[in-house]
DNA sequence: CAATTCGCGCAACTTTGTTGCATTAGTAAA
DNA sequence: TTTACTAATGCAACAAAGTTGCGCGAATTG
């Protein structure tokens, strides 16, 4: 079971960014706080025991508070977002792995820097997205 | 215009994978073949003068090109598959470079190698997929 | 030319996500 | 506590990308 702290820290953090501390946004935000991995759409709706909210209230929720740098989005090759909690660590740009058995998605520590890469002549390097796949512990 | 080549070297591909050199496949690869970067499934619609395929028709054509390994699928933050032919030099793993501005996506030289990057315990590196952001010579 | 079957085209469906708008419920002020 | 304000929710409809099933036609083989 979720224990209450991530609730009170839940609605602690959607206050500070000036937000109203709704039941399902802090329902939401202590879920994400609770989950080791990031989690899509619909494992967020099916873990959300008892109040069952409106699909496009889950996904302004998220968007809210991926606007408000409280949790960031992942892609995926499965056209699938994935979510997790901005934890101090994960503030900075990181990578990220997807087993290819289980799906699950961890963030990795840090990013190659981009000096081990040429671009074009002429073309800007702003950022760089890095999936690494492969099987995790559980799936080896 | 597309050169005769390209009609003569898609047939000949697709002949030596063993399958049935249709017009509409002939007319994909050729199309494929002559891009310089990777597009998607609607670029290549659009781009299909004259003879417009069905669209089901367009995706499974499209994965049979990449099944056989002809050409390779890009995935991207946009949810849309993009294609480009796999010339020798694309045959290896290689990272993609996608313009911020434009949404052009074209194939990278190399990859940087998995020692650059640490995994948790346990878990086993299979592959990587690197996109590169930024801006293109043309959209600097 | 005839027989075989691969691949195409059509219709219907699925999944993921978005937009518009009326209603509800947090919040803060009275 | 009550009231007023408006941010946020819930519903319906929409949109884009891609998939599935199946009958028919056309590419290949002999
Ligand atoms: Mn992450
Ligand atoms: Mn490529
Ligand atoms: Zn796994
Ligand atoms: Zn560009």
């Amino acid at each position: 079971m979720m224990p209450n702290t991530y609730q009170d820290t839940a609605e602690e953090l959607i206050r500070k960014e000036g937000g109203r501390a709704t039941g399902i946004r802090v329902k939401i935000l202590a879920l994400l706080l609770a989950q080791e991995q990031a989690v899509t759409h619909r494992e967020i709706e099916a873990r959300l025991i008892g109040q069952q909210p409106d699909r496009v209230t889950l996904y302004r929720v998220l968007q809210w508070l991926a606007d408000k740098g409280l949790i960031h989005k992942i892609t995926s090759d499965d056209r699938v977002w994935r979510f997790h909690v901005n934890h101090d660590a994960y503030l900075h740009q990181h990578a990220h792995f997807k087993c290819t058995r289980c799906a699950k998605v961890v963030c990795l520590d840090d990013l190659p820097t981009k000096r081990h890469l040429t671009l074009p002549a002429g073309y800007r390097f702003q950022s760089m997205e890095l999936t690494v796949k492969g099987l995790c512990a559980q799936c080896v």
